[in-house]
RNA sequence: GCCCCCGUAGCUCAGUAGGAUAGAGCAACGGUUUCCUAAACCGUAGGCCACAGGUUCGAAUCCUGUCGGGGGUACCA
């Protein structure tokens, strides 16, 4: 997605290469990138570089014809949005805009009614995104929360460039693991009546489940001395409603919402294991091998072959893995995204094999991959399990540190690459941390428009931009330009990061600005016009911590 | 063994179809407040972009290999 300055520029180059080639420059050549550095000017172009082989002619000198040709250009219209152009290096075209160039694009911001930062790239076309889907066992650990952050960031994302999206979560209420946290509980409970048993193997040792039973121990108030079919159905039905409860306590906290809630009995209840391995057994998708049956999963691009239908009938997680996602996809979504751990990866590539052999196109079903979050604290790392019982939960991360800083180192890290939560730092910093920094840049802004006379703010359409000459106040122009760019980018290449770190550079450039210009003045003219500069921002910065979930304050 | 991700300043990390002299935050050091909130700003210092080759006008970025960290490679979920 190009930005309307990048737009406007990739127009003055191709007409310049028009000019001097009489002929339309190849799409590939139409490259163009903000400069780093004020004496590049504001855009530079490096087609005379990539159309050298076309040509057949140096980049030296193709870049001189163009300069001439643009700069004929120039000099002849005087509404031309470029100052100057100069040929530099081995061929870069420089190219310096004319004030008013930028000063228009503010204009343009200034103007729309939409949420600054949408586009409508999506066309309205439907996204589920399905994320967490942690089974009713246990509290979320902070792992969970970066998933949790994660995928509603990026539903919000895809929310802003115009899909229309479902934010599910998928569970699992029945089977080994519910049955195993059931006997857990029931342990528990027994315990307060000094009835000693072992926790099951793989069960759940986590203290959570002591509370869990004292609460039981009030309402019931009799021991359960066997295990048997009815103390089972009790203390399962318990367990898992508790739990859920809990799990939506702890994502409630963090400001995440799910729109529906996905139940993996039902599909059992609803024959869509039976169907699905139907489906895949008539478009020979199964192969039978020591008595169970299996995926030809390696054949359509998965990793290796695996197991199915276990050769006492059950099925295996894989499975009902692919009668999910066919589930969902008779559920007519365009599009569906999964949000995972890394440790997901063998289980994705089957279940993307299974689909493609169902004929399913490649695009509808897509992964965001993350990897694990550390916790550091006094220089350690911990290691964590949930069976074992040695976790930090995400609610007490959250009581500890608050919505707003949890959110934002969770989503400050670009998803692939491992993530050290320093609590240490995340405590002792919590006044001066990049998410502070960003509310309170929204928070001065919000105080200016305090002070301001109501009248002055009605309508900046009739501010006269062109009073906005600073250095400052341009750069801050091309940054709002590049918004919508970022969230679009953002959504589409699962890199929320990127939107977390455009807050923060805003943020600065805001700062900065702040100390050095004065925006109440006596100048009437100047400080509507910067008070529009300052209206953009707001919307920018708004729509970034709206999006990332953070609060937006008003005072702080 | 094979597959996926990662390796950039002391620490945590950005770096956008390969672009000109590699950037932030924190930590360190030094400055700034009769003025819209100093939860801020300005400056200094800090680097063989893990290592070795290759591709080309040009590589932190692409390819190959090596080393290091994490994950996967279950008739677990």
């Amino acid at each position: 997605m190009l930005t309307h300055l990048e737009t406007l520029i990739l127009g003055v180059i191709r007409s310049a290469y028009c000019r001097a080639f009489g002929d339309e420059p190849a799409a590939a050549f139409l490259e163009i990138r903000p400069t780093d550095r004020p004496e590049f000017g504001d855009y530079t172009s490096n087609i005379a570089m990539l159309a050298a082989s076309k040509l057949r002619a140096s980049p030296r000198d193709i870049g001189g014809r163009l300069h001439s040709a643009l700069t004929d250009q120039i000099e002849t219209d005087p509404s031309h949005p470029v100052a100057r152009v100069e040929l530099a290096g081995p061929g870069f075209l420089n190219l310096f805009l004319k004030p008013a160039a930028v000063q228009d694009a503010l204009k343009r911001i200034l103007a729309t009614s939409e949420p600054f930062g949408s586009s409508t790239l999506g066309e309205g076309k439907s996204i589920q995104i399905e994320f967490v889907s942690s089974n009713p066992t246990g509290p979320l650990t902070v792992g969970h929360g970066r998933q949790a952050v994660l995928g509603d960031v990026l539903a919000t994302l895809y929310g802003r460039i115009g899909y229309n999206v479902q934010r599910e979560y998928y569970f699992n209420d029945e089977g080994q693991q519910i049955d195993l946290l059931a006997e857990s509980l029931w342990v528990r409970y027994q315990e307060l009546y000094q009835d000693a048993h072992e926790i099951p193997e793989n069960g759940y040792q986590g203290d959570y489940l002591i509370e869990v039973a004292e609460e039981l121990k009030q309402n019931l108030a009799r021991p359960f001395p066997k295990f048997d079919d009815d103390a089972k159905a009790l203390f399962r039905r318990t367990a898992v409603d508790r739990m859920t409860h809990v799990i939506k306590r702890d994502l409630h906290e963090l400001g995440v919402f799910f729109d529906r809630w996905f139940s993996e009995a039902d599909l059992h209840k609803a024959g869509k294991i039976e169907q699905t391995l139907q489906l895949l057994t008539a478009n020979d998708g199964v192969y039978e091998q020591e008595g169970a049956i299996w995926l030809r999963s390696e054949a359509h691009g998965g990793a290796k072959d695996s197991v199915l239908i276990r050769s006492d009938g059950r099925p295996t997680y894989l499975m009902v893995d692919i009668a999910y996602h066919i589930d969902k996809h008779e559920r007519g979504f365009d599009y569906v995204l999964d949000v995972q751990g890394a440790d997901h990866h063998a289980e994705q590539t089957c279940v993307k094999a299974a689909l493609r052999l169902l004929g399913y196109p490649d695009g509808w079903l897509s992964y965001a991959v993350h990897q694990f979050v550390s916790l550091k604290e006094g220089g350690q790392i911990q290691k964590m399990s949930t069976r074992a019982g040695r976790f930090v939960t995400l609610h007490d991360l959250t009581q500890d540190l608050g919505k707003d800083v949890v959110r934002y180192f969770m989503i400050s890290r670009k998803p692939e690459a491992h993530l050290d939560f320093d609590l240490d730092l995340a405590r002792a910093e919590s006044s001066d941390n990049p998410s502070t920094y960003i509310q309170y840049a929204y928070t001065r802004i919000r105080s200016i428009f305090r002070k301001t006379d109501s009248s002055r703010i009605s309508d900046f359409n009739q501010a006269d931009l062109s009073l906005l000459a600073e250095l400052e106040e341009l750069n801050l122009i091309k940054m709002l330009d590049q918004f919508p760019q970022v969230v679009a980018h953002a959504a589409l290449d699962f890199a929320p990061h990127a939107l977390a770190e455009y807050g923060l550079n805003l943020s600065r450039a805001f700062h900065a600005y702040y100390d050095k210009h004065r925006v109440l003045i006596d100048d009437t003219a100047l400080q509507t016009a910067r008070l529009a500069l300052l209206a953009a921002i707001q919307g920018a910065l708004g729509e970034c911590l709206d999006i990332l979930g953070m609060d937006a304050p008003e005072e702080m």
